[in-house]
DNA sequence: TACATATAGTTGTCTAGACCAATTTTATAC
DNA sequence: GTATAAAATTGGTCTAGACAACTATATGTA
């Protein structure tokens, strides 16, 4: 259950096991948690250290507090937080959808200003261009440009990107992605994105531009995709 | 500075002090906080308590924390909340727009079907209808109905609408709006909405509906709008 | 000079309590 | 039975420390 000698902080620990509870089914939706002292008592814990997890778990949306009542497991996971809303893989799978990707482009340029600008490099440096269909289902779903800059990460090859970016740079590489902003809008299809998405040209589509960093602020990555209006749409959940 | 009498909580008020210092400019983005002891002798609080107002500012985006180096003002302020993005009046504002709104239906219909199933009440029971075009700078930037359960939020009335439907919600009536879920599509307009939005019919738009609850998930209300994409990006900056 | 080592400073984790505030339950009085 | 008061239960805030993990700096040594 719980190691008290593990490397591993007690209040994560405790964390992992009330979210596995939760996600196992053992506690539901509604749910009244036992209190933190009683917590506290069963684990020989501090109850500081049950409130260090509880709380977390209310920030992540997992649970929620009433003074005096108790803690309840919410309703459903409010703010999922970047990884199922940046990555292209885990939005699909979330949807109920077979993930894909056909790699149409792969190659190191000189950074556009725009795209320099958005990753605070030099204009000309170079940065990684990679341009892909993803695919849902077998079926076009988005057209996508990603730009990385190449001095930030280095030895990024295809095979990289076609297995799994993210984990070589979060994995590999040691960088720690922190937060991301994300543009959408809405326009219509041109003629290569109506040609790469089978779809007409004048078509509504959806874009979105996404920028990823580092705690430090530090760019990492400007996406920019453009999504098929008539199998996408954006959802968001959001806590006050 | 710091009231150990005040009924405020001490964490609250040294997080107070510290928004407002990085607001007034005092702190600027990057720079290290005293650490933590040196606020705990300063005030002479407990170290824990300046942890607690320190944790909550991290998480708000204020602030992020490098082990062994110190705590340091995050470059501008992420994720932020509910507020800035369901509020058309101060989405408009922090665009630097001057917000408008032109009431063009209000009365009280029977459910729908679809609306009583996202409110969680009975078919054709009691539901406010509001309809509103909402301006920027006295220009058309959306068409917005929104839906709202007659029996839980009662004596609505079109002044309350045109001073702030919020405010009467949250103050008059005490609900405390916990969360939303929005769903963002692209679309192209069709003949009623390009009439009161003043742009051709199958011009790009964005449709947002956003469901509001509160913390045990009740359904507050339901608000179908359709934005002008030639004058509206959806921008969300979030953490991870 | 270069490199290893010690030292000091910082955040991270944890304890074992204390008292307060809100709510629920139980006991009491009528 | 019903209303009121008291007690118990629960989360909210706070203390005064302790030691661990990590970073930067100073120091000593080859």
């Amino acid at each position: 259950m719980i190691n008290k000698n593990s490397p591993i902080p007690i209040y994560y620990q405790l964390e992992e096991l009330i979210k596995d509870q939760i996600e196992k089914g053992d506690l539901k939706p509604g749910d009244a948690l036992p209190p933190e002292r009683e917590y506290a008592e069963t684990y020989q814990i501090s109850r500081m250290t049950v409130r260090q997890a509880f709380t977390k778990l209310v920030n992540d949306g997992y649970l929620y507090r009433l003074q005096g009542k108790g803690t309840f497991v919410a309703e459903r996971k409010v703010e999922q937080g970047l990884q199922g809303l940046t990555s292209f893989t885990e939005d699909m799978r979330a949807r109920g959808l077979e993930p894909g990707s056909q790699l149409i482009n792969f190659e190191v340029i000189p950074a556009p200003v725009r795209i320099a600008k958005y990753l605070s490099i030099e204009e000309s440096s170079p940065v990684y261009e990679i341009k892909r269909i993803r695919l849902a289902d077998q079926v076009p779903m988005a057209l996508e440009t990603t730009y990385i800059s190449a001095e930030k990460v280095k030895g990024l090859t295809k095979e990289i990107v076609n297995r799994s970016l993210y984990e070589y740079i979060e994995g590999t590489l040691g960088f720690r992605i922190d937060h991301a902003r994300q543009i959408i809008e809405s326009s219509v299809a041109n003629q290569i994105e109506s040609e790469y998405l089978s779809i007409k040209e004048g078509a509504p589509i959806m874009l979105i531009q996404r920028n990823t960093y580092l705690e430090d602020e530090t760019p990492i990555e400007v996406v920019k995709s453009s999504y098929r209006a008539d199998r996408y749409k954006f959802m968001i959940d959001m806590k006050r």
